[in-house]
RNA sequence: GGCCCCGUCGUCUAGCGGUAAGGAUCCAUGGUUUUCAUCCAUGUUACAGGAGUUCGAUUCUCCUCGGGGUCACCA
């Protein structure tokens, strides 16, 4: 069984590229019918947060990503870890340091000075004297003082690390006792049974580490897959400073689920030429083979590209239920559908179609001068009033229809262009010079008040 | 600096020794539309550079250059 997991540390809100790797964990899990797990790396109490680990899992549920099994919270497994560096101590694969950290500092410095590489160098690894009096230990493991270590990873092919360049004995315990990254980090996978793992590649120098941890245990490796950063337009990592990095971001902002994991989904991954994804689709295609070995730059054209079209063809029924999170209660508003139709082509999220169906619900303040000069040329006034007795005789509007069918008979009997009646009435309905469809707009607004915005224009226009 | 990864249109990408280097987005132009948007059509723009290997390299190898990541008692 594929078993992968997602695994942040709560330092923060769940960003753009942890969503995009756990993405690519759960669509792999999905596609083979595995468990994707989810993990919460709070070691480090100092940095971490249960408001951030919230965060992140509030985001999930927004995106409808489901992990299986239960959260694994890292900061309540101590006692797992404990035993596991005990019986790494008891079979001397590991052992207590007893340097200081004046000392280290102090090594360290004198390796710099020397452009040596710098790196642990073992003091401690066969000690068996007495430790140094009221000193504190850390726990290091017994690395490869040479050979190579080989990461063999799903995108990058086989990485080779030479022992010598990069191990030392690293801390698996700190002086409190509390165990490291490095170590927890393959002790959970291995005990989650996860059988690949699929993170960032800023991790790919970690795995030499993770996988000294592994031999040492006698654990059997997961198939790992290093998937490239995600830049900002610099060039750079993509951190909490890029703005607009959190997830739930883009929701405030109108982005759909779908829209979202589309756009993020072809980040870094592709299927031919296919840049549309149904989420059904994405766990039948998705395969971390065909992820690219090149790091992308984060750019948002494209999911604007994304949103438009999803809103396009979403239903009536679902926009209205979006719609609902900027206060709009639609689901049983008797223009509903009218109004949607005349309006999901236009907007890129669902925030601006809020505003656009705002624009036509809330009557014109007032007309601009500049505005309705232009729009008031010729025979506008006679046709506007033409219009507006037209609408007075007639009791049957209701569809966009209806209200077509009128403005052709006043250009017809008037013996004008369409155009001369729709400049003027687009300002009159709606304050300016171009949107939506008119018959669609006055099908909306109803028969009331499309009077009552042209004579309000046609007042404001005698006054100028 | 050591180690590691990467390098096709501005951006996301296809390509897996022989292609007019394809798609998408963006941008521009034209058409449709009473307007704008949508939609449709058309167009501009790319293999970082240099050596090899080969009958033939975007594709394989090496070097250079460029970019990125990582080097903790952070994760």
């Amino acid at each position: 069984m594929v078993v992968t997991r997602f695994a942040p540390s709560p330092t923060g809100y769940l960003h753009i590229g942890g969503l995009r790797t756990a993405l690519f964990s759960y669509l792999w899990a999905k596609k083979n019918g595995g468990k994707f797990f989810l993990r919460i790396e709070d070691t480090d109490k100092a940095r971490n947060s249960v408001e951030a680990a919230e965060a992140i899992l509030r985001a999930f549920e927004w995106l409808g990503l489901e992990h299986d099994g239960e959260i694994i919270y890292q900061s309540r497994r101590d006692d797992i870890y404990a035993a596991y560096i005990k019986q790494l101590l008891d079979e001397g694969k590991a052992y207590r340091c007893y340097m200081s950290k004046e000392e280290l500092d102090a090594l360290r410095e004198t390796q710099m000075a020397n452009k040596e590489r710098a790196k642990y160098d073992g003091r401690y690894r066969d000690f068996n004297g007495i430790p140094p009096e009221g000193r504190d230990s850390v726990i290091r493991i017994k690395s490869p003082l040479s050979g190579e270590i080989i990461v063999r990873d799903g995108v990058k092919g086989d990485v080779v690390f030479r022992a010598e360049d990069i191990l030392d004995d690293f801390v698996i315990a700190r002086s409190d006792g509390s165990p490291t990254y490095n170590f927890v980090v393959a002790v959970d996978d291995s005990l989650m049974g996860v059988t690949e793992v699929i993170r960032g590649d800023d991790h790919l120098s970690n795995t030499p580490k993770q996988i000294v941890v592994y031999e040492a245990l006698g654990f059997a490796l997961p198939k790992f897959n290093h998937v490239p950063m995600i830049h900002n337009s610099e060039g750079k990592k993509l951190s909490k400073r890029d703005g607009a990095t959190d997830v739930m971001a883009y929701k405030d902002m109108g982005y759909t689920p779908e829209a979202l994991l589309n756009f993020l989904v072809r980040l870094g991954w592709s299927h031919g030429d296919q840049e549309i994804f149904s989420m059904d689709e994405m766990i039948e295609l998705f395969n971390p083979k065909d992820i690219n070995r090149s790091a992308s730059i984060y750019n948002t054209e494209k999911l604007d590209w994304l949103s438009s079209h999803y809103i396009k063809n979403m239903s009536n029924d679902k926009l209205a239920k979006l719609l609902e999170f900027y206060g709009l209660a639609l689901t049983s508003h008797d223009k509903k559908e009218i109004l949607l139709d005349a309006l999901k082509d236009r907007a890129k999220t669902i925030k601006e179609l809020a505003n656009l169906i705002g624009e036509i619900v809330v009557a014109p303040e007032n007309y601009d001068e500049a505005t309705m000069t232009k729009a008031f040329k010729g025979e506008a006034v006679d046709v506007l009033k033409a219009f507006m007795i037209k609408i007075n005789s007639s009791n049957e509007l209701h569809l966009p229809s209806d209200y077509h069918h009128l403005m052709e008979e006043v250009v017809k009997e008037m013996e004008v262009g369409f155009g001369k009646i729709g400049q003027p009435l687009r300002v009159a309905l709606l304050g300016k010079l171009s949107g939506p469809a008119l018959d669609s707009v006055m099908a909306i607004i109803g028969k009331d008040e499309t009077l009552q915005r042209i004579s309000k224009a046609l007042s404001a226009h005698s006054s100028i």
